[in-house]
DNA sequence: ATTCTCTAATTGAACGTTCATTCGGTGCGA
DNA sequence: TCGCACCGAATGAACGTTCAATTAGAGAAT
């Protein structure tokens, strides 16, 4: 029964992971059911014992990612470190990810902009809501970061982010940490409070 | 002879505004060619008469987005303004392009993350390359912005109009010009090279 | 003016392919 | 023997594309 699960958990992971390089490589349309079914090494009727459609696994997939994404964001918080140094880690942790795991990035852009993701808007990562955007809005309210809407804040800094990550995956510039801090230090200095001495 | 011209422009045309609308909507799968022929008003051979294949369709689409981008972007432009001032306006400019033509906004970004923007990398808007890129290439050469490459600084000038864009769009606020120069303005502060006083 | 001719634009039914989904069946653990 | 995970060929709908036929219009000839 246990090895069972972990099948279970194993071939639905499969499924997911599968799909989500395709897309990465071919987009929504480019990908069948049964190509994902032959990467993820299952049948196609398999696929529809974990998920009733193609959609409903897409949708799936996306909180998945996110999930997977705001595990990564949060690693190593430390809520008693001063918030500069905290959004810093943030930000860097996340833009890791992103180069670290390609096809998260690349699917997550693909999702975010497409019909999907006004289709499916209630289906979120419960992890991303109540941590990762409260982090954000936490830092808006107590006058670290410039008084913004959440709404246009987070994707601000989302898309430098991304920036950042497709940046370094283009291959111009070899990955380092000190580099992503640079980068993260300019993002801070653009959206912290201002009002004091620049140097 | 000329009207015949006008004619051939107007049925392409229409066919490419058509597609620009449906693919807003249902994103580049949820399109069929036939749709897309009711839509513009024509028998779906036609579209063959004027385009390859849907993708060949969808990459000159793209062309003609970015076209018509640049040239809003660039909308009253004086090069004897000081660059601070050309900076906000063409920001202001291109959100207010999007804020305007919302299909043009969301088309612009689905294709953006599609792997038709790497299958089809060669095909860009030369209004665009020739006058909006260098706009800003020079103000990093020449010590109005932080060093940076374009590559990166790019995509998050063009994240931050984007975010701007879709907060207006979303109905949060009202769409006012005042309120996107304030937004440009910040934008401007986090970019500009530092070292002066803040107040 | 009218007719003829040639070319380019346009049509939409038909074609062949591809794809998401279904379903009858297999094997295995309990 | 029951139920569950799994298989993969079969199905039918949907799609991109083709093509033979039709129309429209511009100029030449009468």
């Amino acid at each position: 029964m246990n090895v069972q699960l972990e099948n279970q958990t194993c071939k639905k992971t499969a499924i997911l992971e599968s799909t989500l390089i395709l897309i990465k490589e071919h987009g929504f349309h480019g990908t069948p059911m049964s190509q994902i079914a032959k990467n993820a090494g299952v049948a196609a009727g398999t696929i529809y014992h974990y998920f009733d459609s193609k959609d409903e696994l897409i949708k799936e997939l996306y909180v998945y990612v996110k999930d997977r994404l705001a595990a990564a964001t949060l690693k190593d918080d430390n809520e008693k470190q001063p918030y500069r140094d905290r959004f810093i880690d943030f930000w860097v942790n996340q833009c890791s990810f992103f180069i670290k795991h390609e096809a998260f990035l690349y699917f997550l852009e693909q999702y975010i902009n497409s019909p999907y993701a006004k289709h499916f808007a209630m289906s979120e990562s419960k992890l991303f809501n109540s941590k990762v955007k409260p982090f954000i809005q936490y830092g808006i309210d107590n006058g670290m970061i410039r008084k913004m809407d959440y709404e246009l804040l987070g994707p601000i800094v989302h898309g430098s982010i991304v920036a950042a990550a497709k940046f370094h995956l283009s291959g111009r510039h070899d990955f380092t940490i000190d580099r992503l801090h640079g980068m993260a230090e300019v993002i801070w200095d653009g959206i912290k409070e201002q009002g004091e001495l620049r140097g």
